[in-house]
DNA sequence: ATTTTTAATATGTTTGAACATATGAACAAT
DNA sequence: ATTGTTCATATGTTCAAACATATTAAAAAT
């Protein structure tokens, strides 16, 4: 797409945001708005910083980052990439329900589905780090085996992503927030309780109220610790047991 | 602890591995040997840099990629710090209930404490990978903060660790684990479901039966996936949440 | 005593330059 | 045709040097 480069915007070098941090972001503009088709050689790095009017090492500090994130990919004789393989195989097992469900082979349908912009309240804002009535994306959803509704959930998307509420959300979450928007979640912060169900609740799952039900809260981070999604989320633990795999890192 | 830091070791200047890696090996390692208390500075950059023999640049190289996974903190004028916040990398914040408690200031002591070699039943030899019946330490605990209590617990050890059934179990169990018998867990796969309590459960908690309760089960396994431990607890949900964070393996 | 100013300092940014290294491709030898 | 050699090239490593910036702590002014 690139062939002649003379299209990739330029920096500006009178910014007071670091030139290797506007690198960045237009590079990420550039491969989230899929300017690189999947697997196609970047610009050379002597070329780009030629082009930017920078140097070669702060371009490399960019494009540094970027790899750390699992963006691109780098060759020593073969030049930078944009990783084809998405994480998304990875993240079935860690953090999507759509997954998690198929792994076990329990078909499920959504009972339910509404994508709203909302005013983020109090602890939504808190947690995702945006002022208190901000707008953001807003996701709910029942979903069930069979009949029954097993869990109840909401989710709410960090403005920066850029999610407009038109998205495709039937498809497997992460796997859009990765293809689309080259947002990858690297940490969850989660608490978990069990309560008795609300009379909400209680009604939404088709349960007496008063019944236990799991309780999870969860942060989803991106590899810089940034907000990703804040989810508040109701199981049924009649029917679903919450299973996870902790590996202890380093 | 460094305070001359002469004790930090050198690099080796003639070795193929590049300088910034065996650098951020070696700050990895550090960090892992606790050898910086939590919080406290490191040197500073132009002195490690001197120590090692290799320019600021290079250093930084090495720093960054730690701060980007999360493990030191930088501040521009303070300095650079080990992150207090270590959830996911300190094993003591990991599995361990004594430092868990301790870490959020909350003062806890044993309200019931047993240890007895009982036969492992069923589900306890399935999940420990022995025979049903083999004789296992079995460790029974009430736990409580103030005289409210919090936690009621069962452990099962596997056999092969070696454990009598004479040892201090009143210090933090992975320690005694990793220094009397050289056992590092390494990963944790839990089970965890909102349950109301059972008459026996509610009587060991002081709570009315039916009221939900948080049931964790886990399996501790080793780096090499060999059982340790399985462990079945219920904790009070009003006074207590499961908190933890995840990070995506690689 | 409190506020303001100033200076010191550790990290942050950026450059240009030099050399190392892996690898694909062209070429040569078997 | 297969193997080996050479060469060009894009990324990888490392350095020294300079200046920017945020923040703490000391000094000065109120």
């Amino acid at each position: 797409m690139f062939e002649h480069m003379n299209n990739i915007p330029l920096l500006d070098h009178d910014s007071k945001t670091p030139l290797h941090q506007q690198a960045e972001d237009q590079l990420r503009r550039l491969i989230r708005e899929n300017h690189f088709r999947e697997g196609d050689p970047f610009p050379k790095e002597t070329d780009l910083a030629r082009r930017w009017g920078i140097s070669r090492n702060t371009l490399r500090q960019a494009i540094g980052s970027l790899v750390k994130d699992g963006l691109l990919e780098r060759k020593k004789r073969a030049g930078t990439t944009v990783r084809k393989k998405k994480i998304t195989t990875d993240l079935s097992s860690w953090l999507s329900f759509t997954h998690e469900m198929e792994d076990k082979g329990i078909p499920f349908k959504d009972l339910c589905h509404t994508v709203e912009l909302k005013k983020a309240g109090k602890e939504t804002a808190r947690k995702l780090q945006i002022p208190a009535g901000e707008k953001v994306v807003t996701l709910e959803r029942i979903r069930s085996t069979g009949k029954n509704p097993m869990v109840y959930f909401e989710s709410f998307f960090h403005p920066r992503i850029g999610l407009t509420g038109k998205e495709n959300y039937k498809r497997p979450l992460y796997e859009l927030l990765d293809e689309e928007f080259h947002i990858i979640p690297v940490y969850s912060q989660e608490e978990i309780r069990a309560v008795a169900a609300s009379e909400k609740i209680a009604a939404l799952l088709k349960i007496t109220p008063g019944t236990p039900v799991l309780e999870r809260k969860r942060v989803v981070l991106d590899a810089g610790r940034k907000p990703v999604e804040y989810n508040i989320c109701y199981y049924r633990s009649d029917w679903f047991t919450y299973s996870i795999e902790i590996k202890r890192p380093l």
